[in-house]
DNA sequence: AACAGTCTCAACCGCATGGAG
DNA sequence: ACTCCATGCGGTTGAGACTGT
């Protein structure tokens, strides 16, 4: 997805020297990689500087960790992890972190993402022929 | 074909936490 | 003990894709 909004970099954004914002770039994506490969995915800060790529190191974490990242699985989620998904999230809470750990390869924007756009609605269906809300049922103190 | 409504997902934001000094 | 800074996390947003009418 990110790749097909690459083309339409607002050109102000590029005239200034403002943090680059929106979608990432095929050549940042490279430019990153690159960068990381030589210092490693730490120090956010200095791989944001040392890419050059006018993006904050909270932009450049989230861009490895969720795409650049090697093994990463991406699309279809199985019956198996999706099963997986809504017992660690009835064990855990909304704890993304902790889910995606249990499940290789994926990342916790993506289970989180899964989460907000399939199951929440399943429980939602569920809970309405059961009487018991998903907000109530995976509620979960810090 | 055109439009509106809905869905999906990458990316951003703000806050919490932990470590260094 | 305190402050500052870097990092991690979860919630939210928004643009594009998709679907229905």
């Amino acid at each position: 997805m990110a790749t097909m909004k690459n083309e339409s970099l607002k050109p102000m954004e590029t005239m200034t020297n403002m943090p680059n914002k929106g979608a990432w770039t095929a050549e940042e994506d490279r430019k990153l990689a690159e960068v990381i490969a030589i210092h490693g995915a730490r120090r956010w800060k200095t791989v944001a500087a040392k890419a050059a790529l006018n993006r904050c190191g909270k932009s450049c974490r989230l861009r490895w960790l969720n795409y650049l990242r090697p093994n990463i699985k991406r699309g279809n989620i199985s019956d198996q992890e999706e099963d997986l998904i809504l017992r660690l999230h009835k064990l855990l809470g909304n704890r993304w972190s902790l889910i995606a750990g249990r499940l290789p390869g994926r990342t916790d924007n993506e289970i989180k993402n899964y989460w907000n756009s399939h199951l929440s609605k399943k429980i939602k269906q569920k809970g309405k022929q059961t009487g018991v809300s998903a907000k109530e049922d995976h509620r979960v103190e810090k």
